[in-house]
RNA sequence: ACAGUUUGUCAGGUGAUCGCUUAUGUUUACAUAAGAGGAAAGUCCGGGCAGUGUAGGGCAAUGACAGUCGCUAACGGCGACCGGGGGCGACCCUAGGGAAAGUGCCACAGAAACGAAACUACCUUGAAAAAGGCAAAGAUGAAACGAGUGAGGUAAGAGCUCACAGCAUUCCACGGUGACGUGGCGUGAAGGUAAACCCUGUCAGCUGCAAGGAGAUUUGCAUUAAGGGCGGCCCGUCCGCAGAUCGAUACCCGCUUGAUCAAGUAGGCAACUACUUGACUAGAUAGAUGAUCACCCACGACAGAACCCGGCUUACCGAUGAACUGUCACU
RNA sequence: GCGCGAGUGGCGGAAUGGUAGACGCGCUAGCUUCAGGUGCUAGUGUCCUUCGGGACGUGGAAGUUCGAGUCUUCUCUCGCGUA
């Protein structure tokens, strides 16, 4: 799990995200990133509707999977942005880390959420 | 040995590195400690707690429940027992009050579907048509007038009468707290359906932690009796009413010590209760238990707390303990 | 989290406990037309069949009843309201 500081809190800075965000789309999950100037850390969230899978145990666990690359990330990441990762497909649960990651690591240069000295 | 019945427990472990939440201590980043379940689930019941009007009395309506005795804070739950059904048996299942309070329904078929009547038949009268008697036999149907067999009886028949058997039941005796059981003298003939309406008895005010903890200022209307309130009416009780603006909004509190858990003793067939000692055991708030690697084995099922408890129901890879039953073989 | 509702042919949507599928849309075949459209008529759940018919069918599993789409319980799926 990603730590408080990084979290969004409330429901309304995440529907801003949700509205004005870039998106970024792949078979798997779609990425939304906006910047946001009175910020100094990075927000991220990690959405798995009940749509996608029934169990809470699976939702949860997609979203720790998720979770634990990003804070990998993390020190590599521009500050100051706000990214929502909504999950699109229950793929995510069974497929390989070396291959989640590297799907991840496509979908991260794509929206241009590294630092730009790292791109 | 094979087949089976009931029931209890566990729900991968250890180590390393990097992380998350809470608490405490130093201090601004570390250290220490703790960190999902038996069903956390479904939300099907019952409570606590909070608000609503001190939720208090009566009536009506609506809903739920239904053998007896207990247990419980309470329950539609649990335990023991009774009745009924199933199984060779261990044991299992059982919405199990009332159909002589009333109403409704019983399709099709059938002469007739609950009122008793009479299509074929049988018997008597009659030339015949028909009239009268009778309800044992017949086909239909889930169910046929609702007491079977034999004898008597008769024009033909029929509980019409008798004997035996069955069912129900008033009363009496005995046993049991009781449901009820056993026996005896009598009496009786009631179709089914109440998970149809209903009757009887018992219980329930309503809304839910997104409850609630916070309201203040001002404008308009009303001026002590009209009106109003978290379902209806009456009593009782309480209160001026409506709009606008501001305040708060990852706030914080509620939020986890509780009908709590563990062990022991005592009571009880049991559910459970009492006492003593010990323990503190998640509290997040877009939501904390993860990732990677190594080793071991039985190769890891169903599944994630969101105010908290007691049940019920459903899902579940397996591992293992206990008690018991039947059949076969041997001693 | 809390509180509610629904499930019937390919689709929408009826059906008082008594032959399941009214009605509309769609689809198929025929007629009409030079052709298409329109219009009219007939048919249209699945399986088995000795072609007479039989069995299974209202999300699923039990129960009540002579009989369940309907009544009762459990369950699955979908949807709605509530900040």
């Amino acid at each position: 799990m990603i730590s408080f500081v990084h979290r969004f809190h409330g429901h309304s800075s995440l529907r801003y995200v949700y509205k004005n965000g870039q998106a970024v789309r792949s078979r798997l999950m779609t990425i939304k990133a906006i910047d946001n100037p009175h910020r100094k850390i990075a927000r991220i969230a990690v959405v798995v509707s009940k749509k996608v899978i029934k169990s809470a145990v699976s939702r949860n666990r997609i979203r720790r999977r998720i979770y634990e690359y990003v804070r990998l990330q993390l020190p590599e990441l521009r500050e100051a942005q706000d990214i929502a990762i909504i999950v699109s497909s229950s793929e995510v649960l069974t497929m390989p880390y070396d291959e989640l990651s590297e799907c991840l690591k496509q979908l991260f240069i794509q929206a241009k959420l590294y630092k730009s000295s790292h791109s």
